[in-house]
DNA sequence: GCGCAGTATCGAACATCGTTCTATGTTCTC
DNA sequence: GAGAACATAGAACGATGTTCGATACTGCGC
């Protein structure tokens, strides 16, 4: 039906392919230019064979989008497992939260795609596990364990999706690099009117060249501020 | 070459439509049956005309998705301006935040759309504004403010792109709700490892049969509590 | 050596989608 | 009434996900 287990196969003029192939070129053309460059004909290409033979590997596009980010997401696993323990859970659920968006920013498309099947199983699975299993060691009641996680993932998943809308032709082409293109629309943004717009007039300069780590950092922490203030805040016995 | 002002039109036998006609059924076609119902076929078909019609009214897609998205946040944008403003800044941010929250909940594919062109302009824009208006009135930098209005719709992104995955053939034929879908992957989880995955297991019943209200309230109030924190908390002069 | 089931591959065709082209009707203005 | 702008369509194009049927390769019993 479908999962080959090893491929020997000598592949003479016929392509060979073996999932960790399928998977390794997909999530290469996601690299390289972004979720619309992942079709089935590209990807055959890449591979070296028809467009046919990838279904003998995967049953749809979906199943194929979501082994990519199990792809990945394991990657990141195995960076936040190897994550030293510190004797504060909330500095290292922060030192996690920065690793998943570290991956998410060097492949932005992770952004969008992230939420897949997170709930379903995998390493995504996993990950939320490790993630949550910091909040075992803080003094809180399962329902408020449950949220703080969901937060922290909310944090990081709602910065991600901002950043990971598929930026214009001309930042792919490098014809337009981030800091002008922020530049835009700062410009525009700078033209409006301070009495119907102060807030954006307001914070119009911290826009215009901003990082994103930056930004994420400081959501970051206000979720954790909290978490840390319903934790009670007690240091050492 | 495109946008109508007013359009009085009579329309006796060939279809008239109007940007507003164009809009209102698209946000129809994604309530619905969510954003893969929404085809320029479907739409067509649902306004009593031809395909290339809405062309006239619409570029692309793309502008489509953006309009008929200004569309609806235009309206949360209204409820928004309606709120009474107490003297407190981050509770009134927090009915702000509640307001987007519940019309994403009403319309799922929002949370999925609402961050496109967010930056740019439109209704999208004023909602930012009105949002980031209530850190004016806190005592903070502009690198805060900026920083803590990214928080809050960050959070609610975060939360709300999770909450709108295009739904299962299943649930929305309403053969099986959304209690019995949490259901089975709650199930899924008891047969976990406690050892492998100590902290799902800790959640599992407060994951079954959740609510996501209440687990986005959670994670905005963590993100405020850490804004209170760093406004400095201290009341009246 | 032979056949045969399971494994693995592929070309060609299909349906659908966004989009474009071209033509036609409608309404307003002078 | 003629022409310009507005407004509407049908048909076709190219790309995409997907299915179908045919074909090859592999290992195994005999």
């Amino acid at each position: 039906m479908a999962r080959p287990s090893s491929t020997t196969t000598t592949g003479r003029r016929r392509a060979s392919h073996s999932m960790e192939a399928v998977l390794t070129e997909a999530v290469a053309l996601l690299d390289e230019a972004g979720p619309s460059a992942l079709t089935f004909r590209a990807l055959a290409q890449r591979l070296g064979g028809g467009v046919a033979s990838i279904y003998w590997y995967v049953a749809s596009k979906e199943e194929l989008l979501d082994r990519a980010t199990d792809h990945v997401v394991g990657q990141v696993l195995v960076e936040v497992e190897a994550l030293p323990e510190s004797d504060d859970p909330i500095d290292d659920l922060r030192a996690m939260a920065l690793t998943l968006f570290d991956a998410i920013v060097a492949r932005p498309w992770l952004g969008a795609y992230f939420m897949r099947n997170t709930v379903v199983q995998g390493s995504s699975l996993r990950l939320y596990d490790r993630l949550g299993r910091q909040t075992l060691r803080l003094d809180l009641t399962a329902q408020q364990r449950f949220h703080a996680v969901s937060a922290v993932v909310g944090v990081v998943v709602g910065t991600a999706v901002d950043l990971g809308q598929e930026p214009p032709q001309e930042v792919l082409d490098g014809a337009v690099d981030r800091d002008e293109f922020l530049g835009r629309y700062a410009a525009t943004w700078r033209e409006l009117d301070v009495e119907e717009f102060p807030f954006v007039r307001e914070i119009v300069d911290e826009f215009d060249g901003h990082d994103d780590l930056d930004q994420f950092r400081a959501a970051l922490d206000l979720a954790l501020a909290g978490l840390r203030l319903q934790a009670g805040a007690r240091g050492d016995p």
